[in-house]
DNA sequence: CCGCATCGTCGAAGCGCTTCGAAAGATCGC
DNA sequence: GCGATCTTTCGAAGCGCTTCGACGATGCGG
């Protein structure tokens, strides 16, 4: 492999010529430039990696811990992990990827060892253990996903209160008249995070907007059982339902629907708004409103490269628009009074 | 952070004793060596990444190449990737993720500048550019997949030809009688892979050995129309296909079966044997013995490590044995003579 | 025509680690 | 009891790069 000497030498100059002809940093005449530029090139000259890394304090490198959470699938992970990597490519950073138990410990290790300049945490469960991990590693960190303690953090999510406008205005545009939301436990909403109390009072909000009737509930459990029994009880013509909770209590739905007589989207059109797990897979799949990747990892990446070159890093949380993934569990109900 | 400089200072000894003690190199005193740990430990030393890489000329990282074809889906990549990045754990290795046009890019990049000690070449095309690449690179490199010019290069695969004889067995037990091959097009066979020829050769070997009605056809096209047709000539009662083609072929296939009436399994069962795409998706999920993630990523990180280290590194293909994944396209046949 | 910026280039000092050779003690044989 | 040998530790030389300060050369105004 060349050398920086190498080049120094073909090119008649010193090293630090070199160095500065490359890097731009200091003005060198048109001349020596060229002919500095014509040597490396002649020669192949790239950069020792970790020279550079050693000189320039910099590693060019940032870390994605993804642990592979059981909620979320493997083809929703790569999607991430993908985006990721594509976008820091664009800013001339390669990623090391840390998954499964090493998502936690890698971030301690790359962080201490300055192996990486910044870290993505993906896949970010509401009680995170990379969040206390992230707020003592002096290394600039952003999360895609926002977990419950926010204090101190950068993250990227989704605009839950915009999902739940949206939810309510697609049901509604399609003629449903009686719609339920399916939240989180009750214990989630007063002891966890926010977000889903946000997206709750932007349900309420909109239904009355709208001047739409609806009913919210809660579930006890692991599946949808009871929230349907009240949501029923509550409206007993309900024809849609807006689902922001977990993935065990959504994938349960339709199965208890039909003990009712029920099927989606036959008798109830279902979305699924704000929630981190793919319902594609599901026995009947439900419309949803999920995570971008390609939108979330590129606002990621930018906001670190910005805390890594030293631009503002501070605390926020980057909410960005809802897209609507059809997937035929909403139709549209005859308005009363139509044929 | 505390370099080890400040753990020599703690501890009361040189810097070099610091490194000996920690990386064991040279024998020192189990007195000093515990006085040298325990300042480690107490100033939560962690030795600077880019400066050991540097010294030591090895980065301890593995560069992943992970082009995303659309033939294989994510879901399967991300196995590949992570299944990857698990084992070089186990080695003290971290992973480089290279994806996209970075795959090939990425490759000549880290191994140019020494970022990557090894790679690992993952979604392999039989005509693939990264095997010209690989090897002029003087970087110790493994291929899970086997192109079609495997010229000084080491590489991890499917063994095939167990893959093939397997594929008959299963059919001639369940009672099949008339098994069809279809192959990849004629020519592949000539100027490609020598994989699918001896891929053909154990099919028709095992099929003699079985004492089974057989025929082979290879498609012109990318669907399976004319194979399906030249295989029904030459056997009326075909009751099984083997397929060892392209995924576009595959997927062909059974609409094409539909519009003669046959209907997979009812009518012919199907395997697909070595082929790298997954055949999940489709309409009717095929059988199939894939590319194992798990076995062949670990295989593959073990070759790359021990050549990383001196240990041999001579060009070879590793072939490991299939793994029969049921979908449910193989149902047993009532004998004739039989009930 | 001299002093003072300005410009382009160079030399050298690190960055934090590994590793070689050697020094200093300890141990042993004769 | 003294040289030979072995053990344990140290000092210093890099690894290949970035970057700071300095230096000679040029251009300018007074």
């Amino acid at each position: 492999m060349a050398t920086i000497a190498d080049v120094a030498q073909a090119a008649g100059v010193s090293i630090s010529t070199v160095s500065y002809a490359l890097s731009g940093k200091r003005s060198i005449t048109a001349e020596t430039r060229d002919r500095v530029l014509a040597a490396a090139d002649e020669l192949g000259y790239l950069p020792h990696a970790s020279a550079r890394m050693l000189a320039a304090h910099r590693s060019h490198i940032i870390a994605v811990s993804e642990p592979v959470h059981p909620d979320t699938d493997d083809a929703a992970h790569m999607a991430f992990a993908m985006q990721t990597t594509r976008v820091a490519r664009e800013h001339n950073y390669d990623t090391l990827l840390l998954v499964h138990d090493d998502a936690f410990e890698g971030m301690r290790r790359s962080a201490a060892t300055q192996l990486a300049d910044g870290i993505v945490v993906l896949d970010v469960d509401v009680d995170d253990a990379r969040v206390p991990l992230a707020r003592k590693l002096a290394c600039p960190t952003v999360f895609v996903g926002v977990p419950a303690d926010t204090e101190g953090l950068v993250c990227v999510d989704l605009d839950f209160e915009a999902a739940a406008r949206q939810a309510v205005d697609r049901l509604v545009d399609a003629g449903h008249t009686q719609i339920g939301l399916i939240s989180h436990r009750e214990e989630t909403l007063t002891r966890g995070s926010n977000f889903p109390i946000r997206f709750l009072h932007a349900f309420l909000a909109q239904c009355e907007a709208r001047g739409v009737r609806h009913a919210v509930t809660h579930p006890n459990g692991h599946t949808a059982d009871g929230s349907v029994r009240r949501l029923l009880e509550q409206l007993p013509g309900l024809d849609g339902i807006v689902l922001n909770t977990t993935a065990d209590v959504a994938s349960s739905l339709s199965a208890i629907l039909a003990t009712r007589g029920l099927e989606v989207p036959r008798d109830v059109s279902v979305i699924a708004a704000g929630v981190s797990f793919t319902t594609a897979r599901f026995a009947v799949p439900f419309d949803t409103m999920p995570l971008d990747a390609h939108a979330s990892c590129t606002a990621a990446v930018d906001l670190l490269v910005q805390a890594i070159d030293g631009a503002e890093h501070t605390p926020r949380i980057v909410l960005l628009p809802p897209t609507y993934i059809d997937r035929g569990s909403v139709i549209a109900r005859a308005t009363p009074g139509s044929p």
